[in-house]
RNA sequence: GCAGGUGUGGCGGAAUUGGCAGACGCACAGGACUCAAAAUCCUGCGAAGUAACAUUCGUGUGGGUUCGACCCCCACCACCUGCACCA
């Protein structure tokens, strides 16, 4: 009988969806549960990617055991569906995105079933719901209620392609991340969300949670703190006061000019005293109309202009110092303007070189030898010509020098972030309505909840406004409204919310999809939190994951949520690349479609293929005859069936492979080494095939450790052998230790190290019958060498040293 | 520039973490089956070398530690991924 694929598919995933055989019980009774988590998708016109899948097999995988190994098991998807690609294409073809949407949630689920993935689907959410989104508005209610959403006018990035202000996120190299259209600086109300005020909470609990390190490092960058101390200098002849930041107050005997940025308030202020108005002007001028990326191009030449008129004091040296202006300072980083110490620091090197201002060099090696300036090192260095701080080490300088400061009230020790606060205003239509009403009287009023949700109006027309309007900035009918508050006229914010917030809290809805008198339950928050496990990109590390954790921590300061973080444990997969190992795309024509793959080879190769192209968490590239490989294994796996043969217990032949298998993939699947498990089934299927045989026992075990990757077709042969229940009611296979252990084994031989030959020795043989085995085998090659010394290394290696 | 990662046959990759390098798969070659092809099954497959053994070399490069190094240390090279004038 052939491997027919299709109709073996067709059949348990019509069985899987009528049954809603892996739907998460809600008896929270069973206090064993387990929350596998993957990353829910955009449903783009494209359908899904097969990169999706290599996320999602993996922790199905993991579900799936899970399952058998008792667990209460919640693994849910949803559909993450506001977002600018259904906008753009409404745009181009008028479509409604609400219509596109659905027709592509429709899409990817017939794909996603295709797969056999053991989703709940009874918990399917969209983030585009309105039923969804009530909740997603009344969390920034609360934000906003408990100070953490703040209206700002500031520059933002502003994409010129979608007429849209981005987040610092958004931009990647100077242009938008979604159309690659160039990205400037605009002034513009916006609503923010405060999650600088969790900064230090956001890294110091990475401690307490299992992320991938590479996770944790990306995270700590991205938050970047850093310690330093705030110093004022006085403006010489004037009660005005400079306030820098710096890292190093250890170096202040070395801060031979001043640096500010061109957006610095001091320009304004001291302008009647600045005698060089009209180029300081011209030059902040110029700086405005550069972008951040272009102002943040490495390797340019620094540019300056010397603020004439005015001079700082060193609080140290007393001495006058000049100020500049120059962009290489940013206003938006510590307090927008520094000391500059050309000596130790290679941006003030630059600059003082350029401009021929003094260098003053005041920490030097600790042997006191001659260094190339700017000479950086911190761990080595030792103040010298610094007054009181001379002798002492960099460590012990910033510490004596900040006492000081703060003795004399003119500097404290502070810490910075590179973190900003996250600018939550989209101007576009395609996304929730922030729940915001402007009152001339009362000024932003937030709805009252029990008018939530604030649904999205019909509109037939989606094209931004000119200036970056929002599209319902032109629906008059819906802004004006009255105001919740004193219930005169006003009018609703026009903006809508970026797409991270959706997915910043879709994780607690799984747990409770349809309540609607809250987010969810306490009783299901209290049972199913934390996420155990969650799989996603790299690419989401620093933005999704880090609005989740800050919104969930939130939650949990309001007393919504039981736990401090959202996530138990963060791991990652590699990309999927195309066969020429270029990252797929429709332009490079390289892009591989999951339904030809499920088409041609079925669902389980799909599986078994993504799984076993290589380590889970490193890019791969697709190769099209690696896949038949997999289809060959599972048409071999389905032949075991032509040489069953009895048995209920494994064959004495067996016996040891068997307990060796279930050790491995039980502790690979843990490890996500999924690659070697397929291996190690290969082999075992291989060693069947050399035997002619294979007994229903060890045929069992076998289906049942094969079915998480390969669910179908092992459910089918389970039911051809003629087992009365379905797999994945089964247990996981259990191993004895015992008889994992070969005692009898094969050990190398060296003679200096190379391998000679290998003898054939019991388990714990002792040393002495050891040797004597070696010396039979190997004293006839030593060519009358005389051996200096043996070592063995027991049941290991056994290595004669001879001159 | 900073941080993290990777480098092993023709290719994707294994290696119990210091102990027989190349598991498993792909590709390739030979054979069986077939009128023939495909599929399937069997055998071989790092390089040099040999009739075949033997032997030598071999995990990006150069050095080191060790009885023994893909694995640890030092220096370097290449590629990838983040961040990037963050004071």
């Amino acid at each position: 009988m052939a491997y027919n694929f299709k109709e073996i598919e067709k059949k348990w995933q019509d069985k899987w969806d009528k049954e809603g055989t892996f739907n998460a019980s809600n008896d929270f009774t069973n206090s064993k549960k387990w929350y596998g988590l993957i990353e829910f998708p955009y449903p783009s016109g494209q359908g899904l990617h097969v990169g999706h899948p290599r996320s999602y097999t993996a922790l199905d995988i993991i579900a799936r055991k899970r399952r058998m190994q008792g667990y209460n098991v919640l693994f849910p998807i949803g559909f993450d569906a506001f977002g600018l690609p259904a906008e753009n294409y409404a745009i181009k073809t008028n479509v409604h995105p609400k219509i596109t949407t659905e027709k592509n949630i429709k899409h990817f689920t017939d794909q996603l079933k295709s797969i056999g993935f053991s989703f709940d689907w009874s918990r399917v959410i969209n983030t585009t719901d309105p039923e969804y989104y009530k909740w997603t508005q009344w969390i920034f209610i609360q934000l906003y209620k408990h100070g953490l959403a703040y209206k700002a006018t500031m520059p933002i990035n502003f994409c010129t392609g979608c007429k849209v202000g981005l987040a610092n996120e958004e931009v990647v190299n100077g242009v938008c991340e979604r159309c690659g259209s160039p990205v400037v600086q605009k002034e513009k109300s916006e609503w923010m969300l405060k999650i600088t005020k969790y900064a230090q909470r956001l890294l110091d609990d990475l401690d307490d949670v299992d992320y991938l390190e590479k996770i944790k490092v990306q995270q700590r960058n991205w938050i970047g703190r850093s310690e330093g101390a705030e110093v004022k200098f006085k403006i010489a002849n004037s009660d005005e006061e400079l306030l820098v930041y710096t890292t190093r107050p250890d170096t202040l005997f070395g801060a031979t000019y001043m640096v500010v940025a061109p957006e610095h308030k001091l320009i304004e202020k001291l302008a009647n005293r600045i005698t060089n108005l009209d180029e300081v002007k011209e030059y902040q001028n110029k700086a405005a109309l550069k972008s951040d990326f272009e102002r943040g191009e490495m390797n340019k030449d620094k540019t300056g202009v010397e603020i004439k008129g005015i001079k700082a004091v060193n609080p140290l040296t007393n001495e006058e110092i000049p100020i500049w202006v120059a962009d290489y300072v940013l206003s938006s980083y510590g307090t927008g303007a520094i000391m500059a110490v050309p000596a130790h620091d290679t941006r003030d090197f630059d600059f003082a070189t350029k401009f021929n201002l003094p260098i003053v060099q005041v920490v030097a090696p600790t042997d006191n030898s001659n260094v190339e300036l700017p000479f950086t090192d911190v761990e080595t260095g030792v103040s010298i010509n610094s007054g009181f701080l001379t002798g002492l080490s960099v460590k012990d300088a910033k510490q004596k020098v900040i006492e000081y400061l703060e003795e004399k009230k003119i500097g404290e020790k502070k810490v910075n972030y590179k973190l900003r606060d996250w600018v939550f205003s989209r101007q576009r239509y395609w996304g929730e309505p922030i729940p915001m009403v402007y009152c001339e009287d009362c000024g932003w009023v937030p709805l009252d909840e029990k008018d939530l949700p604030l649904t999205l109006p019909d509109v037939k027309d989606f094209l931004p406004g000119e200036n970056g309007e929002s599209p319902l900035a032109r629906h008059t009918e819906w802004i004006n409204t009255t105001c919740p508050h004193c219930g005169k006229p006003a009018k609703r914010e026009t903006d809508t919310m970026p797409q991270w917030a959706g997915s910043s809290w879709y994780y607690l809805r799984y747990m409770d999809p349809h309540n609607h008198e809250a987010l969810a339950s306490k009783e299901a928050l209290e049972y199913w939190s934390p996420v155990d496990w969650y799989n996603g990109g790299m690419e989401h590390t620093t933005l999704h994951l880090l609005y989740s954790r800050f919104w969930h921590k939130f939650l949990y300061d309001i007393g919504v949520v039981p736990t401090k973080e959202p996530y138990a444990k963060r791991t990652s997969h590699g990309m999927i690349l195309g066969s020429n190992g270029e990252k797929m795309s429709k332009s490079k024509g390289n892009v591989i479609n999951p339904d030809d793959i499920v088409n041609e080879f079925g669902a389980d190769t799909f599986r078994v293929y993504e799984m076993f192209m290589g380590p889970f968490d490193q890019p791969a590239s697709w190769s099209m005859d690696s896949i038949r490989g997999c289809f060959k294994f599972l048409d071999r796996v389905w032949h075991l069936q032509d040489i069953l043969v009895d048995g209920d217990t494994y064959s004495k032949e067996c016996e040891k492979m068997m307990n060796k298998a279930i050790k491995k993939i039980s502790n690979d699947i843990e490890d996500m080494k999924f690659n070697t498990s397929i291996s190690t089934f290969m082999t075992m299927v291989n060693e069947f095939v050399r035997l002619k045989r294979i007994n229903k026992a060890e045929f069992k075990t076998f289906l049942t450790l094969l079915n998480p990757f390969a669910p179908h077709i092992t459910e089918e042969l389970n039911e051809i052998i003629g087992a009365d229940k379905p797999i994945s009611s089964y247990e996981w296979p259990v191993y004895d230790e015992a008889k994992t252990i070969d005692e009898e084994i094969e050990i190398p031989v060296q003679v200096n190290g190379k391998l000679k030959c290998t003898i054939t020795i019991a388990l714990n043989e002792d040393d002495d019958s050891v040797k004597e085995k070696v010396h039979k085998a190997i004293d006839d090659k030593l060519d009358g060498k005389v051996i200096k010394k043996e070592i063995y290394v027991k049941n290991k290696i056994y290595n004669v040293v001879v001159k």
